[in-house]
Parts: C-alpha cells; structure tokens; sequence
RNA sequence: GGAGAGAUGCCGGAGUGGACGAACGGGCUCGCCUGCUAAGCGAGUAAGCGGGGAUGACCCGCUUCGAGGGUUCGAAUCCCUCUCUCUCCGCCA
C-alpha cells in the first residue's frame, strides 16, 4: 500500500515500476483521482469554516437576531454534508484503487516469469537418481495415511501417522529452537483472524479464493506471516526494540483448488500443512541485510540436516502481492525436480503501512520481512525420497537419527 | 450465551450541549537556578490531511476525545450499532 500524498508525485514511477510485475495500472487515472480527492477536500474545508463560524455566531447571539442566524447556520451546515459526502468518496475511491496496488519489485529483481528466478546459489550435492515418489515411500513405510485424510476431508488433506507424525513433531520443534538463539521470539498465534489481519498483510483483497472463510466471516490463516505481522501492529513499536523478530509453528490453510499431478503429489500441496515462519521488523534502511540474515537462518535447517539446496532469486512476475524480493530455497527431489521449500521475502514499508504498524514517536516505518524456515511437510517428503534405499528404508540424517530414536525409517 | 461497567493526548485523569484540541498531575524537551545523577523556577510538548510559502522557517484551514452512523445551527458531552477491556453468572479443555 501506498501513501495517499505519494500519488501526485510517484504514481508515473509506480506504473512503470509494476510493469515489470506484469501489472498494469493506469497511471494517469491514479494522479486524477488525486487531484479530484485534493480540491473536494479543499472545498469541504472551505464550507466547513463558513459553517462553524455560523455556529459559533448562534452561540453568542441575542434573542432577536438568534432565529434568523440559525436559519444561515443550518443552510451552512447542509452545504457541508454534501461537500463532505463528495471528499469522502473522493478519498475512498483513491484509497480502494491504491489497496489494490502491489509492492513494487525491488530494482535487483530479475524481469520476467518463473522460468526467469536467477540461480544464485547452491549447496551439497544434487543427486537426481531415479526413485519412487515420496508419497509411495511414505504409505509403503505406514507414514502417510492419505486413504485415512481422504476419509475424513476429502483429497488433498495431510495425514501422518506413527513415525511420520513422530518426525514431523520432532522437526517442527526442533526447527523453532534453531532459531530461538537468534533473537526471535516464538509465538503460539491464532489460526482464525479477522479480514483486517489479512488486508494488512495482503492476502486480501486480491486472494480471497485462496483462502478458507468461517461463517463469521473470519479466515484460517494460509501462513502464520498474517498472524505474526498484524502481532506488530497490535502497539506502536520501540525503535530500540528493534529488530523485532517472531517465528512460530502453525497449520497453515490454502484452498489451492485445481491443483493436481506429478508435482503436487502427496505432501507437497495440500490443504492444510504446517511450516515455520520468521517475521521480522527492522527499521528503515536494514531490510536487505534482514533479508539475507533470514535466508541464511532457513539455510542454516538444511545445513544442518545434510541436505542439498539452492537458493534462488525470483523474478518480477513471480513476486507476492506484499513482497518487493524474495528468495526461495528449492530442494532436488529425485522424482519431481527442484522443489520450494523456503521462501523469504522483503516487504519494506508495505505491511506496515496497510496493518497500521508503527514505531513510537517516529514518523519512519518499519520494514517488514517473512520466511519459511522451513515447511514440515516439504521437508519430510524430500527426507523420504532423500534417504530412501533399495529395500525400501529410509535413512534419516544424523541430526535427526538422535532426536527420533532411530537411524532407518523402515527397519 | 446472559447481566452490568467502561474506552479521553506519551501516561494518569477531569470534562454531560456552545468560549474544549481538551483542566490538573506525571513524563519528556529547552532554558534558568543550584558547582556537580536531588530539589526548585520558567517555557514548550498530538497526529493526519489540504492550502499558501522556496519541496526552509512559518502562516491559514479542515479532521481526529475506541470505530461507524444519527439528533442539533453547534457533540468529548445526547441517541443507535459495532469493536475492545473489566466484573459477575453460565459453559467448558
């Protein structure tokens, strides 16, 4: 979201800015509806002054002249409802066409479509051998119980069982310790927020269809991002507080209608799936370097787990509605190609100027970051496919074998 | 779910129809005083938007006393709806 008074000199940046998101925006609309939205104001003023001065002479007036002053006062003040009515939806009108607006792709981001994410690093040994896929491994071990999921909710829902549900309890806690070390502070959030939590963030208004809606009108949060970002903005934030970092483990919910085949298969798309989240707000100006220390903390979980990855740089088309650059961490998986597992991304002053999220005494924004650190779904199916064996085992990384008990899934 | 109370500036807290952007206290800032982390004295201290001005100092106007609507010439003050907080009851993990 943009800042109202931004328009009249920033809009022409913007639509050449968006462009290269692959939106297009009318420019020269924006800078109309600025200027009608400045001179209804400008009007609305004007009659309101004539208004309250009329009022103001009502008060101090004899008897004699009182009725016919009132008579003045009350044409005054009709004349300001209507100037106000016209200022209002003036505003809103620029307001609405603003919110609708995505962040702008920071000038570092490569142009194009998803083909065009820049490769920027990577890490251990990709071996792309021939092997079954994850979800195979995992009902031939009795991990996954997709039979059961379907059972209660229909396709598309996660069930793990046994071992499976051992592992993704154990990497799920053991990820959010990781980086407790590192500043943050973990968070059991909502997963039911109201719809101003999700504009904040900006799901909403664009993703509506993406997302579950109770009947009250709430929403299952898609990431704990909406719940971890609109946390900041519940007081003004203490400059030297900063950064302020969050992470949390949450179910996460997503329609993802339509989704099917080779590479949505088993765990890697489904309604609901967990994963851990890092929010971070830092102040003006540190946002890349915010980035990067995010990147790495989600690099750090694959590190130390032994497994291969590459970082790599989105390109414009391929951004978030909030975000301005992201970095995705993609795994190899040995039946489906390089896979997200991570994406981290920078929003600058974006969310915060939606979620209302402010520093005390202080005119600046924060900027605001989010990452994947990382999903527990993804990650345990490319585990599956990652240390899977000939005799249908699964070998866990070392890290992990002490934490489950175990060193083979299978045996 | 039922009953009641409340929401005011950075904080506390007055204010029940006009002279209130808001008493008073605290805090903070600047200055004075005191010769030295105390006490005292004085002044200042909301934000947003629009206009003027040199995109400065500054000046003018509008809006904002939880949010939205209503009554009125005029609302922090009256009415309605909503949100949130607190207390009691019910219900539960």
């Amino acid at each position: 979201m943009y800042a109202l008074q931004d328009v009249e000199g920033s809009a022409h940046d913007w639509v050449a800015s968006l462009s290269r998101r692959g939106e297009v925006v009318d420019g020269e609309h924006l800078v109309r509806l600025d200027q009608e939205r400045r001179s209804a104001q400008e009007r609305h003023d004007q009659m309101a002054h004539r208004a309250k001065e009329a009022a103001k002479r009502v008060g101090k007036a004899t008897p004699e002249e009182r009725e016919h002053l009132i008579l003045r006062a009350k044409e005054a003040s009709q004349g300001v409802d209507k100037a106000k009515g016209e200022m209002d939806r003036k505003k809103e009108t620029l307001k609405d066409a603003l919110f609708r607006l995505p962040n702008l792709p920071h000038p570092d981001v490569p142009l194009g479509g998803q083909d065009k994410g820049r490769v920027v690093k990577e890490w251990g040994k990709a071996s792309l051998e021939e092997r079954p896929p994850h979800d195979e491994i995992g009902k031939s071990l009795g991990i996954l119980d997709p039979e059961g999921a379907t059972h209660l909710s229909g396709s598309g829902w996660p069930c793990l069982r046994g071992d499976g549900a051992l592992l993704a309890r154990h990497l799920g806690s053991w990820m959010v310790e990781e980086h407790l070390p590192f500043g943050f502070e973990e968070v059991s959030p909502p997963f039911v927020v109201r719809t101003s939590a999700m504009e904040g963030s900006g799901q909403l208004p664009k993703f509506a269809s993406e997302s579950y809606q109770t009947e009250d009108g709430d929403w299952l949060i898609p990431t704990s991002e909406v719940a971890l970002v609109n946390l900041l903005g519940t007081d003004p934030l203490h400059e030297e507080a900063l950064p302020i970092r969050l992470t949390a483990l949450t179910p996460n919910f997503r329609r993802e209608a339509g989704t099917h085949g080779k590479r949505n298969r088993g765990l890697l798309r489904q309604h609901q799936f967990s994963k851990v989240e890092m929010v971070s707000a830092v102040k003006e100006g540190d946002g890349e370097e915010e980035l990067l220390f995010l990147v790495e903390r989600a690099e750090s979980i694959l590190e130390k787990l032994e497994l291969p990855y590459r970082r790599v740089m989105l390109a414009s088309e391929d951004l978030a509605f909030a975000s301005m650059k992201t970095f995705d961490l993609e795994v190899p998986f040995p039946s489906c190609g390089w896979t997200e597992i991570s994406s981290v991304s920078l929003c600058g002053t974006f969310q915060a100027r939606r979620a209302g999220i402010r520093i005390e005494r202080s005119r600046a924004l924060p900027e605001l970051l989010n990452g994947t650190g990382v999903a527990v779904g993804r990650l345990i199916a490319f585990l599956l496919e990652w240390g899977w064996q000939e005799n249908g085992s699964v070998v866990l990384p070392t890290l992990l074998a002490k934490r489950m008990g175990k060193e083979v899934l299978g045996l």
